[in-house]
DNA sequence: TGTACATCAGTGAACGCGCGTTCACTGATGTAC
DNA sequence: TGTACATCAGTGAACGCGCGTTCACTGATGTAC
């Protein structure tokens, strides 16, 4: 009965900026991007609607922080996937993440926010597509050209989108689950080793 | 000098729904959709800010007007894509669109606007995809599932949302032109004729 | 161990903004006769 | 061809809203001595 200990927060949030990301990741899940206000995160925190400018500058830097995150997550998860069944596995996972994070995933690919202007967004997203395009080429080693990388990458991407925004009738999943889905999808392609004739 | 001949209009405009339409596209790819409003169209088309009420009962139905549109225009121009280039020069097509209307293009994938309550964007999408789709099962006619056909969908959708926000690096697209890329891209795929074995 | 003080991270009031939407209206158009 | 009138497609004022952001503030924390 310390109220030391179970006090939630006066004055002193302590963990605000963590809070408020978290906050914010819920309510983008929730509502969507539009929704997304620096005073709806503040509320959910159970701060005042202007706390978190002590922590971010502006909504925009909010959102940054969040796909920056986001990026960081992506990367982990594929290297997971990788881990756990090569490429294949990592085209898996990649779709997997988009489908558990849509809101999230949208925010990453959308442009929304622009990279110029914040470093730290810019950084987690190169290493993950770094990370993407070493083991899209160590996967694919006798195409010349990193064509077939893209493609794959491709691939998985749009089967994401379309997953995402449902755009893919429900007859043409045959009353499969997602994972199948996807793997049945993934695995219906190759990838050429050398350029075609014309 | 006949002033009714040239007089631009007073009070009743006459097109107002297409000018409106149009107003929009143009703030919409100039702006992005969180811009698009209401108001701004009207601004635009020159017409006090609530005309347009005459016209859409609420915004979403001109953001539902807008993509319907769009798809009708898709859709389009991927028959003219086949009828040039047969099933690559759909996927180019399908590209081109992409990057030549990319605010439009992701309003049309982006499930911002429902098409629960929008029965024509419903009906505008669903002819286009129906098309896409019979396109795909006519060139690849081999492949017993349609999952190759969802495929070959990803791959021209993710490549198009790639470009779209600029996620592939420049140092991958080696000099060549949008076109070349793209051709060489989907060049360096092939699509199953049967399920592999495990 | 106690005190003074700088700093930090909150608060709450206030601002101006553009928006979607409603309302009562009015000018223009078209049609019946 | 002319007139009465219904309807249509605009107008402009007004509403309430949530927002981003700024401001002056204050309570809590940590540190120097």
């Amino acid at each position: 009965m310390s109220t030391s200990k179970t006090a939630k927060h006066t004055y002193h949030h302590g963990r605000l900026q963590a809070s408020l990301l978290r906050a914010a990741e819920e309510m983008l899940e929730k509502r969507g991007l539009v929704a997304l206000s620096v005073r709806a995160a503040a509320r959910r925190a159970g701060v005042s609607h202007n706390a978190p400018y002590r922590h971010f500058p502006d909504r925009e830097s909010l959102l940054a922080a969040l796909a920056a995150d986001g990026f960081a997550r992506f990367a982990r998860a594929l290297e997971e996937g990788q881990a756990r069944g090569g490429l294949r596995g990592r085209g898996e996972a990649y779709v997997r993440f988009a489908l558990e994070n849509p809101q999230r995933f949208r925010l990453m690919f959308d442009g929304e926010v622009p990279m110029a202007r914040h470093p730290a967004l810019r950084e987690a997203a190169t290493r993950a597509f770094a990370a993407l395009a070493g083991a899209l080429a160590e996967y694919l080693p006798g195409v010349p050209s990193r064509d077939a990388s893209i493609a794959a990458w491709a691939l998985v991407h749009g089967l994401a989108s379309l997953l995402l925004n449902e755009r893919i009738a429900l007859a043409m999943r045959a009353e499969r689950s997602d994972e199948e889905f996807v793997r049945a999808v993934l695995g219906s392609v190759r990838f050429a080793a050398a350029q075609p004739a014309a």
